[in-house]
DNA sequence: ATTAGCACTGTGCAAAGCCGAGTGCTAATT
DNA sequence: AATTAGCACTCGGCTTTGCACAGTGCTAAT
């Protein structure tokens, strides 16, 4: 299919959608010749782009107007036309200031990517945090606090904790909380999150038989703990920038994706679906019918082989791809480079020394 | 000053807001004679409308409109002349069924609390989470997880719990961390947030010496953990619901709310501002520019004497103060007495009951 | 004090007209 | 065979004009 093109069309191609995500308007044939690239007529451009919207790639708003690129147009741009995107400096700069800030918890890592991302590229910035729901169970901690409440916490070996409050019918002392912290990390942690299923639990539950009415509110605690990753773990940056582009000054476009952005569980799903590498979603491809219009572009967050969030923009169609596609993969490179283990790092430098304690490389790429 | 006006401009008064509110449109002296609770003419009541005007009260967009309310107007309105909403039946169901949810964590619960409230009133709902950082710190718990991990767990008075992964230098084993739950448990334990400075942190680190390279970075922790609020504990909902009202088409008033909803931290701020009761910031009254045409409703939520957090929405100034006003008491109080804890309320009746625990009153206005 | 009547005013809307950008096609050129 | 100049055509966007309408303030009558 893409075999088909001269490179002439590519060029013309290439050169339509860069002046349209820059301007926002149709391009016009006396457009592009004005720019010093083309050593065609206006007349040979009008053809080529006949061709190219007979094949799909471009279209026309109404008859007297430039085209501007179909939603095929920008996938062939961003396989094929896109070229890389150089960091200024001064991104550069913004970028490793946040790397450097070595918090080493996820948590707040993603929040700041997130400012980051949206400043930088002038989209609504979206990151979130666990949404695989793979993973093991590390361990159980319970802490008595009063005789009628005590906190459970679930250590997951992505370096996450979920802890939950719970509160007893039956009077209960410390003794009590030290069993029953046995007790569950005996017959769950170690597990894979998959296995804890419900039917499981309440097979825990009746093998257990002592501390019954204590038990099962728990079993439903970890049930629902181990579940869709919670609505808090979805953060926005820069909502407001969207308003910046035309393409949402339609109320009614404006007001789906402010919808999506409600909906997080939604999108948590939409995100949980790509590859590897930086995953680009344009229009209607990512099935969503209130995302027609807009553009998703992330990549998942990768620690130790498991992927513990992610990160990316949302924005109109015509979006800088290339700028962003930078950007993201410069910061989730980071992440993941800092959130790696110090044991795992222990194997190349015997010892970075000095910052004592919860250090982390952050690197800087020249 | 309210005294000066005649109870027939205030009758009037109240209709035109009232009217306003529902219509959005401004409302002229006919629309009122035509309503069937006015005895006089259309022309008295633009005689009134006149003084009303003069008086700061009312409006005119333009010289052939009708009449809107001021700042001055609403805040009159709200103080003196809006009478109770009675909720439905229907949305005292929705209401209760979210109280019913006895999540006993406050998280969810507010969580919850900002679908409910977005829905039911049609505004955007905000929720916060324990905005204050007053309260005491009730014990730690630190888990082993391997030889330079391990977690620690600090729980709090307000049932609230912050957690933290600390990697160390030195290799750590279970006598390690439990140790150190007993250091911190003796020594920082039963503070009161506020007396938890940096200064105090490392008198207790240079007191204990043992553990060196281990507490530095815990103080750290813990003083961070300490500070304001972190963004994650602010929710939205319903954001898309500012679209549905024509205050708001203009982009650059949108623009300035969604601009207010990213800086979290700044409506945080806000949100510590307030009465006991139900308050009321009606456009400029709340002194942020970029809100000047919205007005904030919100109820501090109080447990046990302390402020935990917040909810409330977030809308026009036409808003329909009175049924905002009823939901937020209805939810906030719901959550209140769920939050309670067990032992406090055995006080009352020796015991309730069935639905165990987390039940409420909930107050029906006639 | 109230009200009927009237002149006045500014908005919103629709119709009309013009401008200009951009196209597709045809015919001429290389 | 590919390119280009030229031209007629189309259609959206902008401004202008005009009109209808809602609502007012004022005056004079009750």
């Amino acid at each position: 299919m893409e075999y088909e093109l001269s490179s002439r069309k590519r060029a013309i191609l290439k050169a339509v959608i860069d002046a349209y995500i820059e301007s926002g308007e149709p391009v016009g044939s006396k457009a592009l010749t004005q720019g010093q690239q083309f050593e065609i007529s206006s007349a040979t451009i009008r053809n080529e782009m006949a061709d190219l919207e007979a094949l799909g790639y471009l279209e026309q708003p109404h008859t007297s107007a430039g085209r501007i690129p179909t939603e095929l147009g920008y996938r062939f741009y961003v396989d094929c036309l896109m070229q890389d995107y150089a960091l200024s400096s001064g991104e550069l700069a913004q970028l490793n200031a946040m790397l450097k800030a070595k918090t080493a918890e996820l948590d707040k890592m993603l929040q700041n990517a997130g400012k980051i991302m949206a400043n930088l590229t002038n989209y609504t910035a979206i990151a979130v945090k666990q949404q695989g729901g793979a993973g093991t169970v590390t361990r159980f901690s319970v802490t008595f606090i009063d005789e009628h409440d005590f906190l459970l916490v679930m250590v997951l070996d992505d370096r996450s904790a979920v802890t939950r409050f719970v509160r007893t019918e039956t009077a209960i002392d410390e003794n009590v909380t030290e069993a029953l912290e046995r007790t569950l990390n005996a017959f769950i942690a170690g597990k894979d999150l998959s296995l804890i299923t419900l039917p499981y639990l309440m097979q825990v539950e009746k093998s257990l038989g002592s501390y019954g009415a204590l038990i099962s509110p728990i079993m439903k605690f970890i049930y629902e703990a181990v579940g869709s990753a919670s609505e808090k773990d979805v953060h926005f940056d820069g909502v407001d920038k969207l308003l910046e582009y035309p393409e949402f000054t339609d109320s009614s476009k404006l007001k789906e994706v402010l919808g999506m952005i409600d909906r997080k569980s939604e999108l948590v799903g939409l995100l949980s679906g790509g590859e590897e590498d930086v995953t680009i979603c344009i229009g209607r491809e990512n099935g969503v019918e209130a995302l027609a219009g807009s553009s998703l572009v992330f990549k998942k967050i990768v620690v130790d082989g498991k992927v513990v969030g992610a990160v990316g923009v949302i924005g109109p169609c015509r979006m800088d791809y290339s700028k962003v596609v930078s950007a993201i993969r410069y910061l989730s490179g980071g992440i993941e480079s800092a959130m790696t283990p110090v044991s795992d790092k222990r194997l190349a430098p015997p010892d970075a020394g000095k910052t004592g304690g919860n250090t982390t490389g952050g690197k800087d790429d020249p």
